[in-house]
RNA sequence: ACGGCAGCUGACUCUAUCGCCGGCAGGACCCUCAGGGGCCCUGCGGGAGGAAAGUCCGGGCAACGCGAGCCACCAUACUUCCUAACGGGAAGGCAGCUGGGAGCAAAGGGCCCUGCUGACAGCAAGUGCCACAGAAAGAAAAACCGCCUUCGGGUAAGGGUGCAAGCGCGGAGUAAGAGCCCACGACAGGCGGCAGUGAUGCCGCCCGAUGGCAAACCUUAUGGGUUGAAAGACCAAAUAUACCGACAUUUAAGGGCUGGCUCGCCCGUUGUCGGGGGGUAGGUUGAUAGAGGCCGGCGGCGACGUCGGCAGUAGAUUGAUGAUAGAGACUGUCGUCUGCGACAGGACAGAACCCGGCUUAUGAGGCUGCCGUUUAU
RNA sequence: GCGGAAGUAGCUCAUUUGGUAGAGCGAUAGCCUUCCAAGCUAUAGGUGGCGGGGUCGAGCCCCGUCUUCCGCU
């Protein structure tokens, strides 16, 4: 299993209309330049087994004119989110949770993958913070209740 | 030689690592009475285009509809052929334009050749429109100056307007004039002859209230049922549940078997279990070999047809073909010891049921045609 | 994937069977006012999305193209 932590298969992918709708009304918003992302903890029983996280990547229409460059901004963006998914797998996978995840591209201009690379590591880097920040207080707030 | 404009061709290659999609083979595990199915691992080989685009036409395919005819609506419009079909293509005719040639004292028209272009049926079926200017914009009505006059009028040669004004030119004729008449010529129509499958061309005769617009209404001919893979077919979890069966049940309604009461039985009620129809999430199919490509022979001017051979085979479904590193070709710039080195660059653009076209986008290189400039002969 | 509309001044829109392209708001200048606003007057601003066609002549007719908007699961 550990010589697969890089791949990005088709399970791993958010394409259920219910979850997508559960996702887009209750989850919660982060914003990085150029990526908005809206993300939402869910138990892992929802999703498929083995699977932390199921990730849906977009960009419209309205920045891209052409299907070519919205394809090749979804391609480098699925490397970016591959090349850094195990620290947020770590994450999840110490809390036991999962966590549903739509990455949209909201700029007009194409970067090369070194420049988004480091767009990610902070995006990453800020998601991390909130999720275990999150994820922390429903802990202590289940540990409290037990002891009262 | 350089530049420009069209059209055609062309669409960088290889290796390694990580990753994605589907195919085949082998193996481990799980489910199932079985057939088989699910999931994971390993290996092998495959994975965007000439326009995949626009959705402008035509067809396959599918569902629904359909007795026939006419009207309406839409589309097409020189001819013949190609094709499954087409609004596409080929060849030809005619018209327009560029260039050249012969001819001529010179120029123009006409003739011949090359190239390009053409929504190219009908305005002599009818109706309508032609601003401003002009007397008058299409009709048998013609003003003013002019010309003529027998002073009643005649005239459409000359002048003006305009995109367009009663066919052109010469002659005869006349008071002056006019297709009023004649020769030649242009245009349109009719008849006949010859050539051609035909469009049409050539010749002869007859005829003439000889402007334009049908991308004005329209006429004629031909074609068109509607919808569109989000079509259609199949399987179907959870939850609720029509219906069926079994069991239990009544202050969780009641009704019937007697006129009343009690018990019993039947129907119902409610609940549990089992079966089960439709339908939702989801999945399978439709769906990837096709009116297909390449090569060669034969037939045809050609589009194309036919025969034989060869190579193969994208199939996603929140939508796969990417990232990184290196090497090699190609182009440009700079440097140069003429060996090469450094730097930069690679267009338009991403399949979604499938074909045939059209249109539009497209860098470097190559080919063809036309035009312009310069040089040499 | 399939289908339907619209592009006119800085903005919102007119312009009918083809004949010199207009209104309101806005802008600029002047008048009025102690000043501002309101009011009055004047001025500028248009390749009619772009390219082509047929017409004597096109915003209008025809073809192609680009952009924007809307509908169908």
């Amino acid at each position: 299993m550990e010589e697969r932590l890089h791949s990005f298969g088709k399970k791993e992918h958010l394409c259920s209309d219910k979850l997508l709708e559960e996702l887009f009304h209750t989850g919660q918003r982060l914003m990085v330049f150029p990526y908005s992302v809206r993300w939402k903890i869910c138990p892992k029983t929802m999703l498929p087994e083995g699977v932390r996280a199921q990730v849906l990547i977009a960009t419209s229409k309205r920045y891209f004119h052409h299907a070519v460059d919205r394809n090749r901004v979804k391609r480098l963006t699925r490397e970016c989110y591959r090349n850094h998914k195990p620290e947020l797998w770590q994450l999840l996978e110490e809390h036991d949770v999962a966590l549903l995840l739509a990455i949209n591209y909201v700029h007009n201009e194409i970067f090369e993958y070194k420049i988004l690379y480091h767009k990610f590591d902070k995006l990453i880097g800020q998601l991390t913070t909130k999720l275990s920040n999150q994820l922390n207080a429903v802990e202590q707030a289940s540990t409290n209740q037990e002891e009262k």
